[in-house]
DNA sequence: GCCGGGACGTGTTACGTATAACTTACGGCG
DNA sequence: CGCCGTAAGTTATACGTAACACGTCCCGGC
């Protein structure tokens, strides 16, 4: 009846709140502990009375309970915990992936865990025992690695990671789904992926269409499936355009950096790209200020892509075109992959539509007749 | 020997990989079970001989033993498990201080579990039931509150809540630590803030130093100590500069946000602001272009100024003159205040400096000759 | 020569839960 | 009337760990 069970019962005030169990409702309801179990575990039906089942009810309700979960896990052998595993958090698609993964997992009355590579994407290379628990561990402070704890778990999620950082995650019995990662390459429990190629393809069709012929691909110097299947696509799109000729600029991820690798290629000897497609919306960013920092304008000298579609995105003037990366969706996916997973389905592989977004930081090449190819649409 | 002893033993296909025990260990080691539990928890100085000490360890390392967390903690009544609520993950601030949190919680082999609130900044209202356990539940789904989990968490972190909101988190036994709360309205186990009121200070000065009389303010109309000690600062800090008028515009997150606020800010009747003060980067951000759109300048005719210091700052063009706010000391700070608690400390409070970054969007006020005042250094 | 105490271990228990196994009552049916 | 199936419960057990309480041996001091 009172809204703060809690605040009545206060009286021993010396450690902590003297823990309520599944005995104590049993007692107050006046009946076993195992009716108890049976009643909040929704299992009565024909087991227990529908009247002592709402005895239990109110009992439990009364007494604030709350049923401890390292008894249950441990009777049980199920945590209801997920590992997240993403090269970096402080990214916001990173970010919006856990947030997606969160939702479904509420949904399912799983917390998730997170570990986040302090090293950044790519080198990410969390050994098994590192990460069992989702609870990384300092090499100096625990010498062995079998210090660190087990049986957390009932699943993991890897996002973005590089190969053979993949295969130091696989642990014998402990389900594994892979985020935007090689499909070919390790057994995983499940599979999701960006559909980066159909990206790419829309973009370069996107610039080709507008004119534009030399292009710089500045190409996140990271070693990820997500940015190898970006350069790998980007030579087959282009393709179908014999004249267009692109030039890979390396760069690490950052804004600085951007800067630094699109001052390298519109500076570069030869005839300047009209076009600087970059890796995310971040290099993209620096590459604007590049651009104006030799005295041109975007989009009317030099056109700039972006990818993912950041807060970040419509921030900056001009706006990016970029293709919009559905990273919500894609941490919903991956835990409904993993719930599925956990109920016996078999492995499968899922495929995530992406959207060009045309923005202001696209435009024509300059001294180009406007009418040379039409725009999409 | 082996280095991935898991595979060797992969007899058994069946189900989940066999789980070894601590009793597995003993048994292969000649020793009990306790001894085990005595070696493997380093408490064995004079309880056991070093050589079955070690044999101990190499039986361990052998079979890839690792301990049971949910056993563990059934025992110990400790989960080495944090609880972190923040607003909004996906917003850069709060997610560098859960990197910042989650470095302290590794280094002592502490779990971090996060709370987004799926309202955002300001309205989160977790409940203690829906709070414990990290295990965020939905109503429909879990008709009563006390079917989700307790005992799972070791403690709370709280950040930049709403003090209805932090009162809801109060629970009996469970300590908490408040990051960016108003220090006197709840009595948390330790207090963590930002000097925010500093923050605000030196950004005036900065701006009155530089001739501006005419202000505007951003005020994020959200519910939360951080943003409501902006505004009470604000008119105490302008109080030295008698002539300085400062007009509160409120406005929600975001860059549209920023910009429709900017827009009436700058369209206001009467004389127009020179300065426009923005909550956080991303209000900061729209409001440059809402001051480009109306065919003015940044910062030659209006002067914006930011919070937070996130990566968007340098992205855009101006840089934002802004203060930094050193989000992962501030994970790290409470992280590091829970440990102490939990070690036995009293309750204290620590407040951490900010500090201002002048960049390019800042400069003295148009029509004003330059040399009306100093600014600062 | 005896005794106290440290080194070195082991047996046992309890943490709180979920569930298999068992018991009893009772109504319907052959 | 005997039997069985189902409802309505209870009893008992095991999950894997940490730690308390209890032994035994040996050595050094008086």
């Amino acid at each position: 009846m009172p809204a703060v069970p809690e605040l009545a019962r206060a009286g021993t005030p010396d450690r902590a709140a003297a823990r309520v169990t599944s005995r104590d409702v049993a007692r107050a309801a006046g009946v076993s502990q195992a009716a108890v179990s049976l009643v909040l575990g929704d299992k009565w039906r024909g087991r227990v009375s529908p009247g002592k089942a709402e005895a239990v009810r109110a009992a439990a309700r009364e007494l604030g309970y709350r049923p401890n979960l390292a008894a249950r896990s441990l009777r049980t052998g199920r945590t209801r915990t997920a590992l997240l595993v993403v090269p970096a958090l402080t990214t916001e698609f990173f970010a919006r992936v856990y947030t997606g993964a969160a939702r479904i997992a509420a949904d399912h009355d799983f917390g998730v865990v997170l570990y986040p590579s302090p090293e950044g994407i790519g080198p990410a290379r969390p050994s098994p025992s590192t990460t069992h628990g989702g609870r990384p561990v300092r090499a100096p402070l625990v010498p062995d690695p079998f210090a660190s704890a087990s049986a957390a778990l009932d699943g993991v999620i890897a996002s973005s990671m590089a190969a053979d950082a993949l295969a130091a995650l696989r642990t014998p019995g402990l389900p594994l789904v892979m985020l935007d990662s090689d499909p070919g390459d390790a057994t995983a429990s499940a599979t999701v992926n960006l559909d980066i190629a159909d990206g790419v393809r829309q973009l370069t069709a996107h610039l080709t269409g507008l004119g534009h012929r030399r292009i710089a691909h500045l190409a996140a110097d990271v070693d990820s499936w997500t940015f190898a299947v970006r350069t790998r696509t980007l030579t087959d799109a282009l393709a179908g355009t014999p004249d267009a000729v692109v030039h890979r600029v390396p760069t690490a991820l950052g804004v600085d950096a951007g800067l630094r690798a699109a001052h390298t290629a519109l500076t570069v000897p030869g005839p300047r790209p009209t076009a600087l497609l970059c890796d995310d919306d971040i290099i993209a960013a620096g590459a604007c200020k590049a651009v104006r920092r030799l005295g041109l304008r975007v989009p009317e000298d030099v056109s700039v892509t972006g990818f993912d579609d950041l807060a970040l995105a419509v921030a900056v003037e001009p706006e990016l075109t970029t293709v919009r990366l559905p990273a919500e969706e894609f941490g919903e996916a991956g835990m409904r992959a993993l719930m599925a997973v956990l109920d016996g389905a078999p492995t499968d592989a899922a495929t995530l539509p992406v959207a060009l977004v045309p923005r202001g930081s696209t435009a024509p090449p300059p001294d180009t007749p406007h009418n040379t190819a039409r725009p999409g649409g």
